[in-house]
RNA sequence: GCUCCGGUGGUGUAGCCCGGCCAAUCAUACGGGACUCUCGAUCCCGUGACCCGGGUUCAAAUCCCGGCCGGAGCACCA
């Protein structure tokens, strides 16, 4: 992010403000923010490893705290023990991977933890005849709601609402039989905020605090109350949540609480993974399609660490997304072009053959040790030996013509020869007219091979061909294969090496 | 069906709250050229947008109304 300061260490003074107007306008200005008192949240629920859209979520957030000195906190609104399970190791993938996003929270919070706290409040709601314990059937408060009509629940008083609150909790109540909802307006024109639920009896093991809970607060309710406690100042999420607010402000009302100033975003597609949810790449692993959740063809932050993408990359392109309410269709080439940025001036370049086929160059006049440049950028050199018997891509060879002129980059420069009988022509050691982008071309002496395998970014995809044995030293970094692509070398032993595609 | 929200180049985004400095920002993509012994990078140059129709106004991407299109919610999920 900041590698080229030196450049501008001349112009210095004299650019500061222009430089911290562009930073703060990676994204627009937040409302009635002011420096120092923004609180902010990231609250996801850990029923999956984080993916590029709960990353959007921890970097906006995370960015907007950063702009303004604020706190950040992040939240696991774990909540339904059932529906929408947590899994116990999605815990710490999202520490670890905000961690490597670099969002620090100030703070992190498990609402599974604190269900006694939303009790004390749905407690005083009851007692202020704000809340009632309602015994209507789903179907049957549905009728309820869309006609407008209070059920016959509605007008318990206090007394008898916190004897049947009791009496849920000591598990008297079987599942589904009474739910605490919140008073809000059965005439409200939006159905959708009439008379929400608070609190449900889920009789299911919870995957962090057992089986200690039987009455469960919803989201709304817990995030509501969290909210105030933690003292947020700014909700960003998604639009999904947008009616959130109009029902979370009842119980902000009764309290006398200020609410949050929030902001909605839609959804995103990514072109390149289609609209993947969470439930359903679980079912895709277990059928063997993924190799797990950091397959390269997942949009996971583990599948984009593992590719070796940069956090900073990610972060760019997040942003690059703004706050819009509006679905937002976007192509990874914008994340490649980010990444790209930071990883071409550190990158090793190597020559990686896939698909190879040999072919032998007649009348080379010796043995040569080639020697090039690791990247171009610096004068690092790698060695090569150029032999008469060579590797080259199918893919190269099945455009060659006969009589083509080659350069072997690098190495020196041929002749196609009678294509049957794979055979190159020696010409020359010098360039003679071989032009960029036409006809140079990398290769592999046996001598300098080991086998690879590039593991690709779509389902099942593997590339498989043999890699200059430089590229052991690489390993755990992403590289350039020439002409190919920017690949993480992950592992290297004596059978070879393999490779993770990051992005071209 | 009911409620709410949004529509800026191919894509994403800034600007819209507080009309004029917007013949509209930035990025990416695309086209052309230069350079480099990578189909990578770099450097030039270029194409390209305010959904439509009315209204208010000296002046509208910005305000108002209508239409069209898109999205979200209407769960004892998050």
């Amino acid at each position: 992010m900041t590698s080229s300061v030196k450049k501008g260490e001349i112009e210095g003074i004299e650019e500061t403000g222009k430089i911290e107007k562009i930073k703060k306008r990676k994204l627009p200005e937040l409302p009635n923010a002011e420096e120092g008192k923004v609180v902010m949240r990231f609250a996801p629920n850990p029923n999956g490893p984080p993916t590029l859209g709960s990353a959007r979520g921890m970097v906006v957030n995370d960015e907007y705290t950063k702009i303004y000195k604020g706190k950040m906190i992040i939240r696991f609104d774990d909540t339904d023990p059932r529906i929408k399970r947590p899994m116990l190791e999605a815990y710490r993938w999202y520490l670890e991977d905000a961690e490597w996003l670099n969002v620090k929270p100030h703070k992190v919070i498990y609402a599974s933890k604190r269900i006694p706290l939303y009790y004390r409040y749905i407690k005083k709601l009851l007692e202020m005849e704000k809340a009632y314990p309602c015994f209507c059937s789903r179907e049957e408060f549905k009728k309820y709601r869309d006609s407008g009509i209070e059920c016959p629940h509605r007008n318990t008083s206090a007394e008898q609402s916190l004897e049947v609150w009791e009496r849920m909790l000591s598990g008297e109540y079987e599942e589904g039989e009474v739910v605490i909802r919140i008073k809000t307006d059965m005439k409200h024109k939006d159905p959708a905020i009439r008379d929400w639920v608070a609190f449900r009896i889920v009789k299911s093991d919870h995957p962090l605090v057992g089986d200690r809970y039987i009455v469960y607060p919803t989201l709304d309710f817990e995030s509501a109350i969290e909210d105030h406690i933690l003292g947020i100042t700014h909700i960003i999420r998604g639009k999904d949540l947008i009616d959130s607010e109009r029902r979370q402000r009842y119980i902000y009302n009764y309290f006398g609480w200020k609410y949050p100033v929030t902001k909605h975003w839609g959804r995103v597609k990514i072109h390149e993974f289609g609209k993947l949810s969470t439930s359903e790449i679980r079912k895709r692993i277990e059928s063997g399609e993924y190799e797990g959740w950091d397959d390269p063809a997942l949009p996971t932050i583990r599948a984009f660490r593992r590719r070796g993408f940069k956090a900073e990359a990610i972060r760019e392109f997040l942003l690059s997304l703004g706050v819009g309410e509006n679905d937002v269709a976007v192509s990874l080439k914008n994340l490649y072009a980010e990444n790209r940025k930071l990883v071409d001036k550190e990158a090793n370049r190597y020559f990686f053959v896939w698909n190879p086929i040999e072919v032998k160059i007649e009348g080379l006049p010796e043995k040569v040790k080639v020697k090039m440049q690791k990247n171009p950028e610096n004068d690092e050199l790698r060695e090569l030996y150029g032999d008469e018997s060579i590797l080259v891509t199918e893919d190269d060879w099945n455009r060659f013509k006969e009589g083509d002129i080659v350069r072997l980059k690098g190495f020196c420069t041929v002749r196609v020869g009678d294509k049957k009988d794979r055979k190159l022509e020696f010409l020359s050691w010098e360039m003679k007219g071989a032009k960029k982008g036409k006809n140079i071309v990398h290769w592999l002496s046996w001598h300098d091979s080991i086998v690879c395998v590039v593991v690709g970014d779509k389902p099942m995809l593997k590339w498989g061909g043999f890699v200059e044995k430089n590229a052991v030293h690489d390993v755990g970094k992403v590289v350039q294969f020439e002409r190919f692509a920017f690949c993480k070398i992950e592992i290297a032993g004596e059978d070879g090496i393999r490779a993770i595609y990051t992005h071209p």
